[in-house]
DNA sequence: AACGCGTGGTG
DNA sequence: TCACCAAGCGT
């Protein structure tokens, strides 16, 4: 069996890594403790989960998905509904779409176990060429890299690389390769992330604390942050709409929305497009026709959303409908005590909370 | 090859 | 405050 120790006394900047990562590696819901087998399941679900999203966001997440899925075999019977509601709030909700194509998949077309080659891997929805990387190194301790953000970060500053991204990923790629050991491929990966995640932050980074850091091009000339490169993003403008809250008793009326595009298969309100120039009066005239529906009551304010390309204000208007009024085809009525458990992306729960305030 | 795609935390 | 960003992927 090869240590880290093993690997330290042959030197090198991979075995300082898994040194430091045997010391100081993060405990995480989804990580095995150290030297025990990682799940395949367990790693390709947390990955899905961690793709642009926070450790602290995924960890209640990962583990109500494992308590009511246990296998990938049970959430490929899943319907798509069910995932999707334990999904909401999570974010990008395509994620949540292929996560069930996916365990469908592997459920059906592979007898219930993920294959353990990179391209294997990849050939799945969902997964792209970090996270059929990072399952073949964690799960099934394959010689390959993955490179997230967290690794760009690190390795564009160890070797001080001066291209923009993305124009550099091949050669940060080609770079952190590299840093792999002759063996514990996983542990390699995870320590660069733990290391980019704790350490070696986008800001001020802590570079007396880094186990390369007499390596780090970027240290040496004081400018570590800088790194990586990157063109400044544009940001979307705003855009506004209205969004129509009908309560029928105990109820609100529900609809689904299309299962492509922006939260795409969740569940929302009744609203209007969303516009960059549209006035109030014209996102009023979009409400829903609910026969019997008393007229509709402005909120005050407005209730403001960032999505990643663009900020949106909606404002809120709500309407009592007497019991037994009919929902307009498509749309469904919803008790308002059960709404916790719905596929309702946080946006509309916003509004929800704000029209009932 | 850019762009669309959520949400919450941070300096 | 607000721009940035977090274990990216699909198109």
């Amino acid at each position: 069996m090869i240590t880290a120790d093993d690997d330290g006394a042959s030197g090198g900047r991979p075995a300082a890594l898994l040194v430091w990562y045997d010391r100081h590696r993060r405990v995480l819901p989804w990580r095995p403790p150290a030297g025990v087998a990682a799940d395949p399941y367990a790693v390709w679900l947390s990955e899905i989960m961690l793709q642009q999203t926070t450790v602290r966001a995924v960890g209640p997440y990962f583990e109500k998905f494992m308590a009511r899925w246990p296998s990938v075999t049970a959430l490929g019977q899943a319907s798509l509904d069910d995932v999707l509601r334990m999904w909401a709030g999570l974010g990008y909700y395509s994620r949540a779409r292929n996560l069930h194509a996916c365990a469908v998949a592997v459920a059906t077309q592979h007898g219930g176990r993920f294959p353990d080659t990179e391209d294997g891997l990849r050939a799945l929805p969902g997964v792209g060429p970090y996270t059929a990387a990072a399952i073949a190194a964690i799960a099934f301790g394959r010689q390959t890299m993955p490179v997230d953000g967290n690794i760009e970060r690190v390795v564009s500053r160890l070797y001080a690389v001066e291209d923009e991204m993305p124009k550099a990923k091949p050669r940060i790629q080609e770079l952190a390769r590299t840093l792999l050991g002759p063996s514990r491929a996983g542990d390699s990966a995870q320590a660069l992330m733990d290391l980019g995640a704790t350490i070696c932050t986008p800001k001020k980074p802590a570079c007396a604390l880094c186990p390369i850091d007499d390596d780090c091009a970027a240290r040496r000339r004081g400018d570590a942050e800088t790194f990586p490169r990157k063109a400044p993003k544009k940001t979307g403008a705003l855009r506004r709409g209205a969004a129509f809250v009908v309560i029928r008793g105990d109820q609100v009326l529900l609809r689904s929305r299309v299962a492509k595009g922006l939260l795409g298969g969740m569940t929302e309100v009744p609203n209007s497009d969303w516009l960059s120039d549209q006035d109030d009066a014209a996102a009023r005239a979009q409400a829903p026709a609910v026969t019997g529906a008393t007229r509709w009551h402005r909120k005050a304010g407005v209730v403001s959303h960032v999505f990643t390309h663009f900020p949106l204000e909606l404002v809120v208007y709500t309407a009592q409908a007497p019991a037994g009024t009919h929902a307009p085809k498509g749309m469904r009525w919803e008790k308002i005590a059960t709404l916790a458990g719905e596929a309702l992306p946080n946006l509309m729960r916003k509004v929800i909370a704000h029209a009932l305030d």
